[in-house]
This record gives structure tokens, sequence and C-alpha cells, in this order.
DNA sequence: TAGGCCATCTGGTCCT
DNA sequence: AGGACCAGATGGCCTA
């Protein structure tokens, strides 16, 4: 486990983020139906997930293929205008609620996460959740 | 000034 | 057909 300076309440810090933890999950549960047990560790221990610069296929972390398809076989549709200015919207409110996700995500982690006094970029906001799941888990085998 | 981070746009693919 | 998801490209902003 690795140490971080300063930090010492960790009893107070692994009460706080359970209980959120687990008001999340009842939200989740009632709710819409995300995986919460999808597998963090195998998401996050793959550095390259869909790295393919050559024609082989690629598949997404939810195991959705991106198959290459031949310049021969590919029809070409053009969107219209319209409808990819309503595809750059939409993309645009998603990539929105990502950014908000990771903000609020950002907002579990304890502040000796965050140094120098300047917010956590989204790489870190990610790594930094993943080291502190992991200490929380270790923490509760301790139990 | 280079490099990191971020938001946005875009085209491809899959799914409904 | 249209929405969702994804990755690559691009340009702006900021910091060392």
């Amino acid at each position: 486990m690795a140490q971080i300076d300063g930090w010492v309440d960790i009893d107070v810090a692994t009460a706080k983020i359970l209980s959120r933890w687990e008001w999340r999950r009842e939200e989740r549960t009632s709710g819409d139906a995300s995986s919460p047990e999808s597998s963090f560790e195998s998401m996050c221990s793959s550095p390259e997930m869909r790295s393919s610069s050559d024609g082989s296929p690629t598949y997404t972390p939810s195991g959705r293929k991106h198959a290459r398809i031949s310049e021969q076989q590919k029809p070409k549709v053009k969107m219209s205008m319209k409808r990819r200015m309503k595809a750059s919207e939409r993309e645009k409110l998603r990539m929105r609620s990502l950014a908000e996700a990771l903000h609020q995500l950002r907002d579990y982690l304890p502040p000796v996460y965050s140094r120098r006094g300047q917010p956590l970029t989204k790489i870190q906001t990610l790594k930094y959740t993943i080291q502190y799941i992991k200490e929380l888990s270790s923490i509760l085998d301790q139990q």
C-alpha cells in the first residue's frame, strides 16, 4: 500500500467514502442499469484497450467490436449537415456529462491526493481513484 | 517555447 | 434512420 504524505485520517475517510458508496449503489440499483460489478481491474490494467492502427479489429471495454471494413466495402454515406450538427451537440453534452462525473469523482478523493493546490487532472483522478479503492480494499481485508 | 490538459468537431461503427 | 459510443485531429489555454 503506497503511503501518502499526511494522510492519517484514513478511518474517517474510509467511513465517509463507504457510506457514500452505499448511497450511490442504492441509487444505481433503483435507477439505471450500469453494471457496478464490471471488472474495474481488468479495465484499468490494460494500458491500450483498443489500440490498432492496422486493419485488425479493435475492441471497446464493453466488448464492442470495431471491425475494419475495407475501402471497397465501405458505403461512405455522408451525414447531412443537420444530422452532423445534432450529433456534435449530443457529443458535446455527452463529454460534458463525462467531465462532470469526473469532477464529482474528484470530490470523493481525500485532499491529500491533490498536490500543489491544483485540481487533479482527469487522468490523475482516475489513477488516484484506483489507488484509493485499492487502499480501502486492503483496509477492509485486514478487518 | 514545448508540452500537458482540455473542449470540441468529426467520421466510423454498433445498436435499436 | 438516428442515437450512442469511440478514437483521432485540432486549437486554445496554461505552466514549467
